[in-house]
DNA sequence: CTGCTGCCTTGACGCAGATCAAGAGCGGGG
DNA sequence: CCCCGCTCTTGATCTGCGTCAAGGCAGCAG
């Protein structure tokens, strides 16, 4: 196993609408914005590229060239400080559109935390595509509302959540992506897939590895939830997890 | 003095393009996108309202009714834990566009940090406004991703930054403003003007006001910075706030 | 002038979560 | 099968920042 960090391999040209208009994640993403007819154009500027884990695929602070949309897998964003203290700044699972940024570079990182498809679009193209598709552009700028809805959640998290209530935020906000959780009825979902190790759940909350596995631990001790296995937890009282994740109690 | 917390008080309407055409915020704002001709359209959607410090113009939960853009002063936007907790998630000055939200609910609380003047648009009649100038939003999506950039160095700043590291970078930040800064040459700004009381920043920074002002005393007693009143602050050595800001030494 | 009211500073102390350290579980390769 | 490497858990201890408490200081009203 020798430079894993190198860049993800290209494997093939999207050449006709049928890769876009059978895609998994269209239904999830800006996508859905461009009508069928004109999904022909959308996949000829389309790459589909598949990143194994562990493997980055934005480098923050590298000229941002292209655009990316997640078709399958989960990445994580990243920001880095010199000393190597990290901040992951979000999940990105299916239907998730990557590289939103005026400036000319990334302003964060991107790794795949589990087998990833991405579509990758270069920026002047995909810049073209929007002048002639405004509603795309309108889906876009909707993206990046709720994107900032979101960021500014997760700012009131970081700022003031205690270790108890972080974990709880997290653990129902992951209970609400339709890919990761087995779904019983309708926001009544009991078990909730985790991607990601312990580390990256403690970069996302703004804790280190230990407070992320004892806090985890309290809350299972507390019957709140239930730890089949490192990469599942099941919600036993969503209520009280909730009321927690709400600074209550 | 009695029942501040009511709502702001209507001021004009703005009958011609003059207002926007003359506007001190126009420069800076998403209102650069449209064309002085078309100016007028905007203007007569438009109502200026003027709101005095301490008085909220936007409620977190409230129907999302309007857009707001500010062309005086500065507000501080922010989010509240059912106990008080409060997050303040960033400070919008003159230019800034507030009220971006697909929800039917704003998402976040505002409130006048100091003497303001808002634009106050309805929803409807600005997309239809989006709707006919696709400039316009394009320009928003500009605005949108700059402030998504902006939310995950935040992130960074709440999850991993020390005490000290936060209020270098609060420091450095408010520099690059150029309506709170007195700029000697680009870049070398010197003097910081704070609007905004110890309580604020320290809501901002996810710290306590004793931290806040314990921190600035000792950045004065290593002669990083002076504090000559209590709403402004010279920066003393800019390259060494750049470098704590930074997480080096 | 005096007293009041906010805001800010400073000090003493406590605690949530970080750090340091030692296993435990577990999957993959030989 | 055992060994190795990795992630996760658990315990002991430390510490940066929060909490509690006591002034200082400036602006304003009377």
């Amino acid at each position: 196993m020798v430079a894993v960090r190198a860049r993800p391999i290209v494997l093939e040209p999207l050449a006709a609408a049928e890769p876009c208009a059978h895609c998994d994640a269209r239904s999830y993403s800006v996508c859905n914005a461009i009508e069928i007819k004109d999904l022909e154009r959308l996949a000829a500027m389309a790459v589909s590229i598949s990143v194994e884990p562990g493997r980055s695929f934005i480098v923050e602070g590298d000229p941002a060239e292209h655009f990316f949309n997640v078709t399958a897998g989960t990445a994580k964003l990243f920001k880095l400080l010199p000393d190597g203290r990290r901040q992951i700044t979000g999940f990105a699972g299916t239907g998730h559109f990557l590289g939103l940024a005026v400036s000319s570079v990334y302003a964060f990182g991107a790794e795949a935390v589990d087998p990833m498809r991405v579509c990758r679009f270069s920026r002047p193209k995909l810049r073209a595509m929007l002048d002639d598709f405004p509603a795309m552009e309108t889906r876009l700028l909707e993206v990046a509302s709720n994107e900032l809805v979101a960021a500014q959640e997760q700012m009131l998290l970081l700022g003031r959540k205690t270790a108890r209530e972080r974990l709880a935020s997290f653990l129902i906000a992951r209970a609400s992506i339709p890919t990761h959780c087995v779904a019983q009825a309708p926001g009544m979902a009991r078990t909730v897939t985790l991607p990601m190790t312990r580390g990256d759940i403690a970069d996302y909350l703004g804790l280190t590895i230990e407070t992320v596995s004892r806090t985890l631990t309290r809350l299972k001790a507390d019957g709140l939830i239930e730890i089949p296995s490192n990469g599942a937890i099941v919600l036993r009282d969503r209520a009280a997890l909730e009321s927690v994740a709400g600074g209550l109690d």
